[in-house]
DNA sequence: ACAAGATAGTTTGATGTCAAAATATTTGAT
DNA sequence: ATCAAATATTTTGACATCAAACTATCTTGT
């Protein structure tokens, strides 16, 4: 073990149980934020471990069971990706026979994305899995949750998309 | 433009401003914040477009810059992320001579790590930045910052490595 | 001493992200 | 009518992330 290493197991005021948190993030909100965000999927992710589940899919597939029918560049908008990166995804739900693309017969560059019954029992399927884990943001969260999402869709509206 | 497009942009309660939140979304804290964190993220690196700096590498030269020495696995858990992931980081911040590794004689399998000179002087101008970024967050966030702060980090530690 | 197991780091493979460039198609302007 | 500009999607390339497999080295138990 490192001088520095024995340094970061002596820091004052944190015990093993803590995360190491350095001293020049410990009041940064876009660090909290990033690794909340990045223990939250994980959480999710890891549910689905035992699973042919693909957390991926999920954002997709529920906003097309909302919302049937929109084009690449609409579902881009609204799960907030780059049209890009649908490319890939769409790809392989349709592969896997959970979405179908529908040739728009107004514009031949466009398609909609419709969910096919298999796709809507997939999106069953997960978003039983996400409200497990809601539910269990929610307990860690309590009564502070509504002031929670206030402000983070605050940091959404003021830094989001220009 | 589809139907469900249309739909879409006469949500109830929704204007053009408003991001387009799915329904199913709306009372998600894992959504909510992994938006947040998108944004945030992609904010602070258009404030580095136009330099040569790459805001992958801030935190792992401010980390080196308080725990001078650490291994490449001290650094995955102290920067939170898996040691393989380090790998090409560190690769790239040696190449440019931002760090050097140094083989620790006790144990040939492993070295430490330190900044350079250039690497410090590096890591300041990526602070920098990195504060107007946290001055813009806690604008935003204004006198909820602290227990902002606190329900993060109590997500992190609930579910955070278990 | 030696074999087994643990540990440090890297490599590989799957995902997912963006931005920029490339294609194809539609719209608009003259 | 035609040509330029805008738009829809895909492709490509750079990065990051994890997990699992792999190599090298160290530690431990016998």
């Amino acid at each position: 073990m490192t001088s520095a290493a024995k340094a970061v197991e002596e820091l004052p005021g944190q015990n093993e149980t803590d995360s190491l948190i350095p001293a020049a993030f410990r009041d940064v909100i876009g660090y909290h934020l990033r690794v909340a965000q990045e223990v939250s999927f994980q959480a999710f992710s890891a549910m689905l471990e035992k699973t042919d589940l693909k957390p991926g899919w999920y954002s997709i597939l529920t906003i097309l069971a909302e919302y049937d029918g929109l084009t690449p560049s609409e579902l881009s908008k609204v799960c907030g990706r780059d049209r890009s990166t649908l490319t890939s995804t769409l790809k392989g739900l349709s592969i896997r026979g959970l979405i179908e693309r529908r040739q728009n017969p107004d514009d031949q560059r466009s398609y909609s994305v419709r969910l096919t019954d298999e796709g809507r029992k997939m999106q069953a399927r997960l978003h039983a899995f996400a409200q497990e884990h809601d539910r269990r943001l929610d307990a860690i969260v309590g009564e502070d949750k509504e002031a929670l999402v206030a402000i983070l869709a605050r940091i959404v509206g003021a830094l989001g998309k220009g």
